[in-house]
DNA sequence: GTAATATATAACTATATAGTTATATAGTCA
DNA sequence: TGACTATATAACTATATAGTTATATATTAC
């Protein structure tokens, strides 16, 4: 990161957009216990079927996610486990946060936010 | 990351959407070495300086720098160096596809994007 | 006080994109 | 073959925001 030139910020920041969408991180955040089919993120997520093929498409540019056809079906999975470290420092950045704000600390459900917690 | 509810995407979409411009990361980059004040981060960056200053009061907002103002200047530095960690695992990810794209490979012009690819 | 400098904000334009509905494409099974 | 199911895409709307210019605010120096 000392010496990215133009482009490079451009990359990487295409990268943080990638996950810069609530949604996403839902489908992300729903592929940690394995693959699942867009028929199966598409109720997860409880939006339509479009938009949730057309999110997949954007992970998958960005090789977040990995694409296999079987069948009828194409299923979906994380591409590189390391995306989860990301969010795992950001729940840790806005763990440190909550300390000061009670009613975002209500936010996170349970353990790994905590855990994170500890760590900061 | 394995029990955030909605409010909690949104939550940290928002923070990677905050990293998610050039821009900032440029500002970001830029502070790596050291407070600077926004006159010197408008020098730096190229653009104008009502652009910078909206760029750092969201960067504010989000905790990522700190602002203080000394005379006639506002100097602005990292409040969390643990931003640089994320940026970096996100240069691991590019440089483990960059292997196979000796273009993106050019982009990163020197040290650190090679001990990433190392790591990887 | 005024002038000069530094930063922040208001108002606006242009662009990107999340979401929608409707349709196209591709695979399965009769 | 045709009917059915699953996924992808096209076309569109609405919204968010990066960038601009012009102006407001605040601090220093005189």
């Amino acid at each position: 990161m000392s010496a990215l030139n133009d482009r490079s910020l451009d990359y990487v920041s295409k990268y943080f957009k990638a996950l810069a969408e609530p949604m996403r991180l839902k489908i992300l955040n729903a592929l940690r216990d394995g693959e699942k089919n867009v028929g199966q993120l598409t109720e997860i997520s409880g939006c339509t079927q479009a938009n949730i093929s057309k999110h997949l498409s954007l992970l998958s540019q960005h090789d977040l996610v990995k694409r296999e056809s079987r069948g009828n079906c194409v299923f979906y999975s994380i591409a590189d486990p390391s995306v989860y470290e990301l969010c795992e420092l950001v729940c840790g950045q806005i763990a440190k946060r909550m300390i000061a704000e009670d009613d975002i600390k209500k936010m996170f459900i349970e353990t790994d936010a905590l855990q994170s917690r500890k760590k900061a």
